[in-house]
RNA sequence: GCGGCCGUAGUAUAGCCUGGUAGUACGCUGGCCUUCCAAGCCCGUUACCCGGGUUCAAAUCCCGGCGGCCGCACCA
């Protein structure tokens, strides 16, 4: 499915980008020991990433007049014996004694045995059935050795005495655990929403394609507490009634109105469809192929063990549907969890009734998102023989690239007192060396949707050449004009 | 974690089988030239994933580790 102008690029050309423009690279790359799952972003990666943040914080939690919180990463075991992370944040796997092959206990027990045992089941259940039905290896019919749980968090050792913590995997839980002092301290309304962006921390078994699966990652995460009884009652509702969402459901893909999906009750709720809607408003402006996206409705045995309801939000990439963001409906799974745990209370006065809140979950990678919007925005133009990434204005790593036509005759002169008076003010790249065009080469791949050049003409009459990045028009502005120029230009929208 | 394939400058690769001076392209630095789209010329720069073994000699052969891609499994 060629763009205008344009193919899509792949995997390997993202790939190729991130390490030549300075998107992204390993961690620790010149080091022997560098472990997978972990990556830097470079300049041109920050840049976007902010510029991401910057827009996400605009368009869910200024729009819906969200708390912003930045909690600690390192949590107390306590969190996550509340939250059930000690427990199911876990396989149970058996390893063979004599190959050292490692199997999920309850997969392999169902197939050899025929016997369905909880993932979540005692330690002991595995090993007695293991025992019982003489289960072997398949590989090499060796015997095995006692069940055991892999945890997914890292264990993290706090002061001398080394009190047990972990490293969170999920931002949210600082959020839950910080609902009560929220709620009454910043005089807390329900439906609120409380909002972090922040890593989290996974030990992947396979950690795979660079920024799509890390064991250390970014996230955006939203929790909305919300009144259960009062799910249809939302009046700003009505901002995103017309607002076409994208839902995959059963196998079919369903494009409808917010308005018409809570009608025809293909979502619960006025509450449930806000969120998708103003999230698909969101993901509208960073670029990214809506039409090549969907909500899925996620299955029983594919839900998260606290989630209700839950939608994934997908993008079709050179790798297949790629999961952005997980809303889940968690009711009061969490905060029941904590109160019982803490005796902390988290009932909250709602038109005079007390109640437990309940919670909605708009959990994103933002690493993937990064990721999607570089592929979707990157075209391969031959005719103009060219790579050019057609990134938004305002989340481009460069705003406006500062060229000299030549050297020469004061130009380079002049070239650096334009870039002087714009650089506080954009992301601005000044470059004198090579030819002309392919300056403007390089800028068109890291996305620059500007370049501004001072030729001779500029000696005279305090005018330059603006050319744009998509369509490599030019038009001559003066100077003076230039700063109105880009604000307008590379503003958010 | 398992299976298959693979690891050489910033990037893409040749060389590996058959051990003996590591080559090419693009890029990048500087210079000449140049009045707007990867032009040309000159100069320069940068690499054999890590460790061990065999050998007079290892990018090359052997072993181990780490990493990458694909599949299985798992997930934001």
């Amino acid at each position: 499915m060629p763009l205008d102008g344009g193919s899509i690029l792949n995997y390997d050309s993202v790939m190729q980008l991130a390490l030549e423009r300075g998107f992204y690279f390993p961690s620790c790359e010149i080091y022997a020991d560098a472990q997978a799952g972990f990556w830097e972003y470079g300049p041109s990666g920050v840049s976007v990433k902010a510029k991401f943040i910057e827009l996400w914080r605009r368009e869910l939690v200024r729009r819906d007049g969200m708390l912003e919180v930045d909690g600690a990463q390192i949590m107390s075991q306590s969190v996550f014996e509340a939250s059930g992370h000690l427990a199911s944040f876990a396989d149970p796997v058996i390893k063979c004694r004599q190959c050292g092959s490692n199997y999920r206990a309850d997969r392999l027990i169902s197939e050899a045995a025929k016997i369905e045992i909880p993932e979540s089941a005692d330690l002991g259940d595995f090993d007695k059935t293991v025992l019982e039905k003489n289960i072997r290896c398949p590989k090499c019919k060796g015997e095995f050795d006692k069940a055991r749980k892999f945890n997914m968090m890292f264990k993290v050792e706090i002061g001398p005495e080394a009190e047990p913590a972990y490293l969170r995997p999920e931002t949210c839980q600082s959020i839950f655990v910080d609902f009560p002092r929220l709620f009454k301290t910043m005089r807390g309304k329900l439906p609120l929403g409380i909002a972090q962006i922040g890593k989290s921390f996974r030990n992947e078994i396979s950690p795979r394609q660079s920024l799509l699966r890390l064991r250390e990652f970014y996230q955006a995460e939203i929790e909305v507490f919300c009144n259960a009884a009062k799910l249809d009652d939302l009046d700003r509702f009505s901002e995103v009634r017309d607002t076409t969402i994208r839902l995959w459901i059963n196998g079919e893909l369903k494009a409808m109105s917010c308005q018409a999906a809570v009608e025809t009750g293909v979502l619960p709720n006025r509450f449930v469809a806000y969120y998708l809607g103003i999230l698909t408003e969101f993901y509208e402006k960073t670029g990214i192929d809506m039409a090549r996206s969907r909500f899925r409705r996620l299955g029983e045995k594919e839900k998260a063990f606290y989630a209700s309801i839950a939608f994934d939000f997908e993008v079709q990439t050179a790798i297949g549907w790629l999961e952005l963001v997980a809303c889940n409906y968690r009711s009061d799974y969490d905060l029941s969890s904590h109160a019982a745990k803490s005796k902390e209370k988290f009932e909250v006065l709602d038109d005079e009734q007390k109640v437990l809140p309940h919670v909605f979950e708009i959990s994103m990678g933002i690493d993937r998102s990064i990721y999607t919007i570089l592929e979707h925005s990157l075209r391969d133009e031959k005719e103009n023989e060219r790579i050019v990434l057609s990134i938004k204005p305002y989340l481009a790593p460069v705003h406006v690239g500062v060229l000299s036509l030549v050297k020469k005759d004061g130009l380079k002169e002049k070239t650096d007192e334009v870039y002087l008076k714009i650089k506080r003010r954009y992301d601005a790249f000044l470059d004198h060396s090579g030819a002309i065009g392919r300056r403007y080469r390089r800028l068109d791949e890291v996305g620059a949707p500007f370049a501004i050049t001072v030729d001779h003409q500029t000696l005279e009459d305090n005018t330059v050449t603006l050319r744009q990045r998509d369509s490599m028009q030019q038009e001559r502005i003066k100077i003076s004009d230039i700063d109105s120029v880009l604000s307008a230009s590379t503003a958010f929208p």
